[in-house]
DNA sequence: ATGGTAGCGCTGCTA
């Protein structure tokens, strides 16, 4: 099974872009985040003629995150176990079941900076996660949690750690969080399978620096220990990125053996 | 050097 995940910075923008993807890359699933669109506007029709269902969660022009699947998609739940309206009104994370896998597609708030509320916020969120995590899921079972975490999980996964020191998605506070997720059980799938730097799955649209190489891996497809032992192969489409009015993100693969 | 670009949507926020 291959597994994607992709922060497409507006499905209405790139909604082009994505349907070449799919036709081309030929995932599975694909995880996606911040389509910014209501459901109401969710392009159904388009991805069930390239032969995907698709879920969606979204509530106008902020996050929104989907999960398309050619493999079966079931039990479909938007937002965190238990939550109040109040807490799924963000559209951040929507999970099912997708040919014997449950998949989760997160977009784990961005914290702005270390003395922001919202950073404080971000920090909650992750915890929240993986409360829910805990709550609906064994780490036994085939579990696969994508999406764009906003966390650079090392300093390798940073191209300049020390412009990054006093900064959100490199304090230890949030890699921290990371790592409660990996104790938990959920193993960073493609770091198993490719161990050196300059791997990095979002670029500034400023500066030039996609051009550079000046990003950061923050992308993550984190998989139960069961799921990750059978990765076989993985990408990160940097080719996705390129041409015109791309996102400033890549889509990242992986290659799972069920 | 505190810049730069993109999306949404129409003013400035978010990233």
């Amino acid at each position: 099974m291959r597994i994607a995940t992709w922060n497409v910075n507006s499905l209405k923008a790139r909604l082009e872009r994505v349907e070449d993807w799919l036709s081309y890359a030929h995932p599975d699933v694909l995880c996606m985040q911040e389509t910014k669109m209501a459901d109401a506007a969710f392009p159904t029709l388009a991805f069930q003629a390239l032969g995907y269902e698709a879920a969606h969660h979204g509530s106008g022009r902020w996050n929104g995150v989907a999960i398309l699947s050619r493999v079966g998609l079931e039990d479909v739940v938007a937002g965190f176990s238990g939550a109040t309206e109040d807490e799924t009104v963000e559209s951040r994370l929507i999970s099912a079941s997708c040919g014997g896998v449950r998949i989760s597609s997160v977009y784990v708030p961005n914290g702005r900076s270390l003395d922001s509320e919202h950073y404080q916020a971000k920090l909650e969120w992750l915890g929240q996660l993986r409360d829910h995590l805990l709550e609906t899921c064994d780490p036994a079972d085939q579990v696969a949690v994508c999406g764009d975490f906003n966390v650079a999980p090392e300093d390798r996964d940073v191209f300049d750690p020390a412009k990054f020191r006093a900064t959100t998605h490199t304090s230890e506070p949030e890699r921290d969080a990371i790592r409660r997720l990996s104790e938990w059980g959920l193993v960073d799938a493609f770091r198993e399978l490719y161990d050196q730097d300059r791997l990095y799955s979002w670029w500034d649209y400023r500066a030039g620096d996609f051009h550079q190489h000046r990003g950061m891996r923050i992308d993550l497809i984190l998989a139960s220990r069961p799921l990750a032992k059978s990765a076989r192969w993985g990408l990160i489409d940097r080719f996705a990125r390129k041409g015109k009015s791309p996102s400033d993100h890549a889509p990242v693969l992986i290659d799972f053996e069920v």
